[in-house]
DNA sequence: GTCTTGACTAAGC
DNA sequence: GGCTTAGCCAAGA
């Protein structure tokens, strides 16, 4: 047997696997692409996951619209199509923005670390 | 095999 | 606040 082992080489796998990622992330909440790219396990590859998500088809049950750039900020322009339907699916979700970005803070895509910071109190 | 492009990020001006 | 540069990784020409 040929004993070369391949950490996800395959773009299929990757791709799989960058979208099986962004179906992690729970509704009302937000990610960044390093963000997914580092839980994928693909380190820097911010890029691959845009790549990914560009690839997705329509009617996939991913939720795309929840990855936003660093900063919290679209990565489509201000007037492209797609910008328009991720804010209103993430307003549906009760993301909103302020001034032109979500507040990665509070909805930023935080596993442990934001049930601790956000109190319930608040 | 080299160059360009891209749903990226961070730092600098 | 916005634009530019550099770094990064993968796909396509």
């Amino acid at each position: 047997m040929s004993g070369r082992k391949k950490p996800a080489t395959d773009p299929v796998e990757i791709n799989r696997l960058i979208w099986r990622t962004v179906e992690r992330i729970p509704a009302g909440r937000v990610a960044t692409y390093g963000q997914v790219a580092d839980i994928a396990g693909l380190g820097r590859a911010a890029r691959r996951v845009g790549r990914a998500l560009r690839e997705l088809p329509p009617g996939s049950r991913v939720p795309w619209y929840r990855v936003l750039r660093a900063g919290g900020v679209f990565a489509f322009p201000r007037s492209s199509e797609s910008y328009r339907r991720q804010r209103r699916l993430l307003g549906e979700e009760g993301v909103h923005l302020v001034n032109g970005r979500v507040d990665l803070q509070r909805y930023g895509w935080q596993q442990t670390l934001d049930e601790l910071l956000w109190s319930p109190d608040a």
